[in-house]
DNA sequence: CAGATGTGGTCAAAGGTCTT
DNA sequence: TAAGACCTTTGACCACATCT
């Protein structure tokens, strides 16, 4: 390949361009001058010189000879449509951070939070508030008493958690009311689930207030259907393997939330669409991880692996219900109004207006709520 | 051979491509576009002009101008090697994945043909076996018994279904008999739902047998917990709108099937395998459809919106069994051995080898077993 | 065996991107 | 803003494999 020069400039060129030899920046003068209909005027005598150093001296000369060398208009084509972006992989992960994942996580925090500020005046134990307080092992063990608050708890947190997403307070009440009630205690199962991955004993799940709640002890205190083996088993031993992390928890919780089949829903449409934001935002999550961990042949399916620990959960959740049932019929467990409408979906329950007052009052008054 | 317009942007054509009268232009935008999987976003209206010298101006509008003229993706052949023959890596697992789908295709339809066949024999009324078969609204409504005997039916055919599957009758006879038993609810469920797309009555689902049960007259013949309204709102509607294909369906039941968590399972990690396999072939699937449909912006996630109809299908056949145990208790329904064992759980069934038999028997006496 | 058809691939010369 | 180094996409053209 004779290297040739540039027709226009004599700078190196890079091949036939619009029907001249010519260098990157004479193709590229020529193009932007053709599409945007430039009119140059030369300022000298029309007899610039046009080479390497002063092409860009005088435009009028350099298209001129652009012209003279050969090149054609009408090689120039239409504008195309816009091309994929090339950035760095780095760049690209923090363009793609999205709103929603931050909200989640957001949403998270805040509970979180409230969560463990009860925790610390409720309990009597000692805590350390530094990093290492994932021995769990060394708190308390649940008695029927720690379950039935917890729950409790959980169903609390659970409405201040929804509240706290735009994408629920702005539907109707009525529509909130339901969502909450037909996926409360799926919701509270993914919670322990998830909070339990952590634990170094593998035959327990951690309780919302952090008390630890042991497989075979747990049918001694009303569990008939095994639900708490069931939890380790099918979902937090899954989990683990998965090595699920807490963005990909707050994204399954929401998308657990988001149910668009839960009866009675009047604007289903809309919390169809918030699921599906959910679900993209955590198959692209998956993806970016995908190609990070460079376990990528293709497909992993993290996406996939995930959701289908939604069955699982569901069951379980449908037989935690079943327990909670029982419990009661032998008086065994206090159900109180919250958990009465949100978990057994009890019309009758004494208090009909509690989830439409906890829909309605501030967070403020929860941290007492919490309490007792 | 006359001289033909590109069916996509008028240019002179060079023939049929992938299905459509296409130029070398079109053709090759097709085949690049489904090779790498490229997901274009329409930056207008998404009806952009398509003609030789605008095509390049959106891509999006392009490519689904050449679906709309007629061109398959599944024209798009593998990669060929530059040099020649060898098959990669790559190729190779491409390869595996289309088995699978294949597989699974021949086993369903297989299952398919064992069930026409038996209706034939064991119905009274009249068929037309040719493509106009869907009008199911002229066939007989469900009476008590036919519901017992289409899960029934449901029941061998799903042994049946299993029993073609390698991934299946290489593993241990209690691993298959605890699969079964784990996911048969499930996957009855499933089959009914899926059969019931094409009804043209909203509210009714199709039995195995091809008789139609309307969810208002569900609940008078032991529907308690309205399973019949639930399949039809939160599975057959829902499918209807994603506008399920076969290969999905025959994916989603094998993922289904091979459950890691049902009780008792030894070979877990087999079973996962087989699992991710079919999770994998399905995103897989997926995408390509995403490709072609271009209802996508960025991630379309069918495959996710597909996994999600999961839950709903645990929760309903977890009610579906109560509502079996019910019946049964009322003596409403007669629950054979097999029922009992797969469907109930119940271990002290009146004959526990009825599993291991049906496991170990020849496809042909499942005939004559179906017509009783 | 030759021509028509329809896959696949190639690469010059269009395009666009993005830092300077 | 415009320039130009650098990257992506396009499509005319060619090599095969099948089929008639």
């Amino acid at each position: 390949m004779g290297e040739e020069l540039c027709n226009i400039c004599n700078d190196k060129s890079t091949g036939k361009h619009y029907g001249a030899v010519s260098c990157d920046g004479c193709k590229g003068f020529f193009r932007r001058s053709i599409r945007k209909r430039y009119h140059y005027v030369c300022r000298f005598e029309k007899c610039c010189d046009v080479t390497k150093n002063k092409r860009n001296a005088c435009r009028s000369c350099r298209l001129q000879k652009c012209v003279k060398a050969g090149m054609k208009a009408n090689a120039i084509q239409n504008e195309r449509d816009a091309i994929g972006k090339r950035k760095k992989a780095g760049d690209q992960t923090e363009t793609e951070k999205e709103e929603l994942i931050d909200q989640l996580v957001a949403a998270e925090t805040l509970c979180q939070q409230l969560r463990s500020s009860v925790i610390k005046r409720t309990q009597q134990v000692s805590y350390d508030c530094g990093k290492v307080k994932w021995n769990y092992e060394d708190d308390r063990r649940a008695t029927l008493d720690d379950i039935g608050k917890s729950i409790h708890q959980q169903l609390v947190l659970l409405v201040e958690w929804a509240k706290s997403l735009p994408q629920f307070t702005f539907l109707a009440i009525s529509d909130q009311a339901s969502l909450l009630k037909g996926t409360a205690a799926s919701i509270i199962v993914l919670g322990v689930a998830f909070r339990s991955i952590c634990l170094t004993v593998g035959d327990s799940i951690c309780l919302a207030n952090d008390t630890l709640l042991q497989k075979d002890h747990a049918t001694h205190v009303g569990d008939i259907n095994c639900v708490v083996g069931r939890i380790i088993d099918e979902v937090v031993n899954p989990m683990r393997r998965l090595n699920m992390d807490l963005i990909e928890y707050v994204a399954l919780k929401a998308i657990l939330f988001f149910n668009p089949v839960v009866r009675e829903l009047q604007d289903v449409a809309n919390i169809e669409n918030s699921r599906f934001a959910c679900l993209r935002s955590l198959q692209k999550r998956c993806a970016e991880k995908a190609v990070l961990a460079l376990e990528d042949d293709g497909f992993d399916c993290r996406s996939g692996k995930l959701l289908l620990l939604l069955p699982s959960l569901q069951a379980i959740a449908q037989q935690l219900v079943e327990d909670v049932q029982l419990a009661r019929l032998f008086g065994l467990v206090n159900v109180d109004a919250l958990m009465s409408e949100l978990i057994l979906n009890d019309q009758k329950a004494s208090d009909p207006q509690i989830l439409q007052t906890s829909l309605s009052s501030p967070v403020e008054s929860i941290k007492t709520e919490l309490e007792e």
